[in-house]
DNA sequence: TGCTAGAATTAGGCTGGCATAATTTCTAGT
DNA sequence: ACTAGAAATTATGCCAGCCTAATTCTAGCA
C-alpha cells in the first residue's frame, strides 16, 4: 500500500546528512565551513542547502552559530550509514572486495538500493553489527551503538587495548594499517609513549616479534577500546 | 593508471541511450516522441537533450526524422544493458529477488554501480548468457548474441518453440506469466491459433494437463525460438 | 570599548534537466 | 499541387546545485 519508498532526498542532501552528522558526532555541532570542507564544496553553496534543508525539518539552524540535525534528520543520516557499512560488509564478505577498495562503491550505491536491499544483504551476512572497518552498523530501527572509543595515542603505557574502528576514507591509509598487522579486532598492549606527540610502540596480540611503531597522527585517528587482559570479542 | 572510470554520462542521460538502443533495435530508428514516450518525458525535453546528445557524439540526429546511436553511444548503451541484466540476475540468484521485483531495484543500480563490481557479480554467477527473463547479456566487450525471436503469436499451429525472452517492466504482466508455467527456457507446441488476432492454445511441455491459452497482445510479446522436436538449451 | 580577522551570508550567475506554449516542418490524402 | 494534422523544434521559464564576488556578522584582543 502505502509505499513511500524513497520519496527521497536528493543524492546531495543524503551527503550533506552524513556530514552533518558524522561532524556533528565528532564536534557537538557543524559549522559551515567544517561542512564545506568535508563535501569539498564552496561556503555559499552550503549556507545554501543549509537553508533548504532546514526548511525542510532535516536540520536545526542557528544563523552564524552552526546547524544540527533534527530526530528526522538524524533518522536519514543513520540509515544512510546503516546503508554504506551493510554495503561495505557485502561487498567484502561476498564480492571479494578488499579493504581499501570498498568504500567508492559504497559510496556511490548507498544513494542507489532500497531498504529493501540492504536487508536482504544484512540477512544474508548474518545481520552483522560491526562492519570491517570495525565500525558499529546502526539497526534497521535507527539505533546505533554507542561506543567509548580511546585514541591509540592516548592509552597508557602498559594498556592492553583491542582496535575498534579504523575509518574508510583513505585507503592508501588502509593498506598502511594492513601491511602493520592492524586490523579491526587486533588486540595490543602498548610498550612506549614518546612525548611531543611522538610515535607509538605496541606489541601485537602479545607476540614480541610483532612490536609495530605508529606515528603519532595516525595513532590518534585509531579508536581502539580498553580491555583488562587476555580476551576476545 | 589511465583510470576513466566513469567521466560518466549523467544517470539521464544513461537512460536516454537505453531508450534509443530498445526503439533502434525495434524499429530501425528512434524518433522525437518515441524517446519521450518511452522515458516519460515531454518532447521538447527530448529534442534539448537529443542536441546535447548529438553535440557529444553519442548519437546521430536528422532532424525531424529521427535518432540512431553512433557507435560510442551503442556502447554504451550495451553497456547499461549489461549491467541491469547482470544486476537482475545476481539479485535474484544471490538475494532472493523475485522475477517481478527485480526490475525496479536493477533500474536504480545500473547508474551506481563500477564496471569492477558487475564484473564480480557476473564471475560469481559463473558469467551467465541470458538473464532470468531470458534476455541475452552483453559481454564486457559490447557484443550481444541477436537471436531472431518469433512473437508466440505468429507460430503455426503445430509447431514447437521454446520461450526465450519475456521482457522485465512490468510485474504484474511476469506475475500471471509465471502462474502460466511460462518463464524463459519453457518449450511447448501450439495447438491452436484464432483468427483476427484470437488468442494462441499452447501445450507445456507435451503435457496434456498443461495447455493454456494466450491472448493475442500477450503472445505477440513473447519472443520464441522455433525448435525442431524434444530438446533443451 | 572599538577594531579586525575570519566565518557566514547574500547577490548574482551558470549548467543540467525538466516543463508549457508557440511555431515550424514534414507527410499524406484529396 | 495543396493543405490539414501530426511531429518536431524553438522560445521561455523553473528548480536543484553548484560557483565567485561582495557584504555582514561574530568574537577575540588591544
Amino acid at each position: 500500500m502505502n509505499e513511500l519508498a524513497r520519496p527521497s532526498l536528493s543524492r546531495s542532501i543524503e551527503d550533506y546528512l552524513k556530514a552533518i552528522y558524522r561532524l556533528e558526532s565528532e564536534s557537538g555541532a557543524a559549522q559551515t565551513s567544517a561542512i564545506a570542507e568535508e563535501l569539498d564544496i564552496a561556503p555559499p553553496s552550503v549556507s545554501g542547502m543549509v537553508k533548504r534543508l532546514s526548511e525542510s525539518g532535516l536540520i536545526e539552524h542557528l544563523p552564524y552559530r552552526g546547524v544540527q540535525l533534527t530526530s528526522a534528520g538524524r533518522r536519514e543520516a543513520l540509515n544512510m550509514l546503516r546503508r554504506h557499512r551493510v554495503i561495505e560488509s557485502y561487498l567484502m564478505e561476498r564480492l571479494g572486495y578488499d579493504w581499501d577498495s570498498v568504500h567508492d562503491e559504497a559510496e556511490r550505491l548507498e544513494h542507489a538500493v532500497s531498504d529493501d536491499l540492504i536487508e536482504r544483504m544484512a540477512r544474508a551476512l548474518g545481520n552483522p553489527q560491526y562492519d570491517p572497518h570495525g565500525a558499529p552498523i546502526p539497526t534497521a530501527t535507527g539505533d546505533i551503538e554507542e561506543l567509548s572509543y580511546v585514541p591509540m595515542s592516548e592509552i597508557p603505557v602498559g594498556g592492553a587495548a583491542r582496535l575498534g574502528s579504523v575509518g574508510d576514507k583513505d585507503s592508501a591509509r588502509l593498506r598502511f594499517l594492513a601491511s602493520l598487522g592492524l586490523v579491526p579486532g587486533t588486540s595490543f598492549t602498548v610498550l612506549a609513549r614518546q612525548p611531543f606527540n611522538g610515535p607509538v610502540t605496541i606489541r601485537l596480540r602479545g607476540d614480541e616479534r610483532r612490536d609495530e611503531v605508529v606515528g603519532f597522527d595516525l595513532a590518534r585517528s585509531l579508536q581502539c577500546t580498553l580491555v583488562e587482559q587476555e580476551g576476545d570479542r
